[in-house]
RNA sequence: GCGGUAUUAGCACAUCGGUAGUGCAUCGGCUUCCCAAGCCGAGGAGGUGGGUUCGAUUCCCAUAUACCGCUCCA
């Protein structure tokens, strides 16, 4: 594992010193957990975000996509839960350095209160046998009335302050009910602490005519919103899917490991509309679907694993996760959720409006259930570095650092080089470049001696380098180099076209994903 | 947000209470070459802000950032 851990450093080392990943503001000494993308970094991640986007919109006629705004209307938050859900009262013990949430502190001592309750009634089960009527004696016995009295006096309380937000109270319920550290075992707590983790903003210019605003945590709502207006204008019909590639802004506690957790970050996320009883079998195709949309990149399919989660979050009946293997454990780099019809028939309450759909083959109308599949950009790029970083060892001792990206998503599809910079090479090389850059993101380089122009290639992932010699000039050949053998082959100039649009044309993909 | 560690050039590292040095990389030139060859030349650094001192990159304090642990994670 410590050499993952150094696998993992000279990642980022490398991300930074070939363009890919730059830490924010970096002369003002960064700002924390926020990363600029490189001229090569920015390359890659639009080509992820281009494979994404025509695997959804391309490959599924019954999914279109939009580019909802960052800034929503503030009830958005209210319906989708985030303003009570990202609101987390946290409590440090002073002793132990841990950090608890309030809340579920109380909560605990809520359940030992009700724990306490069943062990009376399991005692007098024992005593009574077959006689025993547990709704009477809860009713009577002295000991299960105090408890149940003090338990629902704490809920109470709890619930109040919950309710008004109140940090101090709930600190104070703390310690009236002596509840203690399990770690410490001690008493001695911080304040109650409020981290909301949305970030916030004023609209408006007026000072007191202004609106509190938040930054989106996630694109889905953006979605949500706009079922309506998608499905009218677009004349949609159920089953169908909204896709939408955005920036999301979450204020993170702790926010490490690089672009992994990341305070501003970009998601695309689909949401996909069922009908209601229907929603499983959809959820199941839609794993299997983004699965082999993975797979087909080629990065191993054993980096990739389910993680099917057993504790739903509250708008959905089932969750799972596509895992990938980065050098510090599997990680999330993808979730798929069933919704059900939460979202929507949320928006519908809050808004007031009605939001259902006809439906014409049964007749009705209803709240259609929702598939989600919802991916990091910046996380899905950080696997793609992950698994194409390697430091490989030479014969005769060199060592060399290449990036086996895949050719479909590689910032640079094909370097032109002369031998050397006289004889006319370099106008030869020059003419090839001019016969290829419409068509492929090309680079030129005619510095320092081959090799090493190979080696800076390798270094960003390049798959092709195309070397012009003396012979070129009159056989009309090139050398073409490939990245991940090191091989070479003489190739027709007017070949070349072709033999990198097959590399990295992504219909090789997308004919993979469609036809398993 | 707490605790620990760290911060010197693009990268890796060195030195020193009083000229900050090396390697790789970068740029220019020579060599003309199919896997980081060689030669000549150039540019580029002490995170930031205070304090102690005649003098601080070095000692002290604060702050920022990163890493590790905790906590959190729709």
């Amino acid at each position: 594992m410590a050499t993952q851990e150094e696998t993992f450093k000279k990642i980022v080392a490398h991300c930074k010193e070939y363009g890919f990943v730059f830490p924010s503001s970096e002369i003002y000494d960064g700002l924390g957990a926020v990363y600029d993308y490189g001229q090569n970094g920015v390359e890659l991640k639009n080509n992820i975000k281009r494979y994404w986007w025509d695997s959804m919109t391309l490959l599924n006629e019954n999914i279109v996509g939009i580019d909802a705004a960052i800034f929503m209307h503030p009830t958005t938050w209210k319906a989708s839960g985030h303003v009570d859900a990202f609101n987390d009262p946290l409590i440090d013990n002073k002793d132990s350095k841990k950090r608890y949430r309030a809340d579920v502190l109380i909560e605990d001592q809520l359940a030992k209160y009700d724990e306490k309750i069943e062990k009376e009634c399991a005692k007098a089960r024992k005593r009574f046998g077959d006689s025993f009527d547990e709704q009477m004696f809860k009713q009577t016995n002295g000991r299960v009335l105090e408890y149940v009295t003090k338990r629902d006096a704490l809920h109470e309380r709890f619930a109040q302050a919950m309710n008004d937000s109140n940090l101090e109270e709930l600190k104070q319920i703390i310690i009236d009910e002596e509840i203690v550290c399990p770690i410490s075992g001690t008493r001695n707590w911080t304040d109650v602490r409020q981290f909301n983790l949305m970030f916030s903003t004023e609209m408006g210019s007026t000072a007191d005519g202004a609106m509190k605003i938040y930054l989106r945590p996630e694109t889905a709502q953006g979605i949500f919103v706009n079922f309506l207006n998608v499905q009218k204008t677009g004349r949609m019909k159920i089953p169908f899917g909204i896709a939408q590639i955005g920036k999301a802004f979450r204020n993170e506690i702790v926010a490490r490991q690089f672009v992994f957790r990341m305070r501003e970050f970009e998601q695309m996320e689909m949401q996909f509309f069922v009908r209601p009883g229907e929603e499983l079998k959809w959820f199941d195709h839609w794993k299997q679907f983004r699965l082999r949309w993975h797979k087909a990149l080629g990065l191993g399919d054993e980096k990739y694993r389910f993680h099917d989660h057993d504790k739903l979050a509250h708008y959905a009946n089932a969750a799972t996760d596509i895992e990938f293997q980065m050098p510090f454990g599997f990680k999330e780099v993808e979730g798929i959720h069933s919704r059900t019809n939460f979202d929507l028939s949320s928006h519908a309450k809050h808004s007031g409006k009605k939001i259902e759909y006809f439906d014409p083959e049964i007749n009705q109308s209803y709240t259609p259930y929702v598939i989600e599949t919802s991916i990091g950009v910046d996380r899905m790029f950080l696997s793609v570095m992950c698994s194409a970083y390697e430091e490989q060892a030479l014969d005769g001792g060199d060592t060399r650092v290449v990036l086996h990206l895949p050719p479909v998503l590689a910032p640079v599809k094909a370097c032109v080089m002369p031998l050397v910079k006289k004889d006319g090479l370099p106008e030869k090389a020059r003419e090839i470049m001019d016969m290829l850059k419409f068509d492929f993101k090309m680079a030129y380089d005619e510095k320092d001696s081959i090799g090493k122009r190979y080696r800076r290639q390798d270094a960003v992932g390049t798959p092709f380098c195309i070397t012009v010699d003396h012979d070129t000039l009159n056989d009309g050949c090139v050398t073409v180099r490939f990245r991940d053998t090191m091989t070479q082959e003489r190739v027709k100039i007017a070949e070349l076209h072709e033999l990198i649009r097959k590399a990295t044309d992504p219909k090789e993909l997308y004919k993979q994903i469609v036809n398993a």
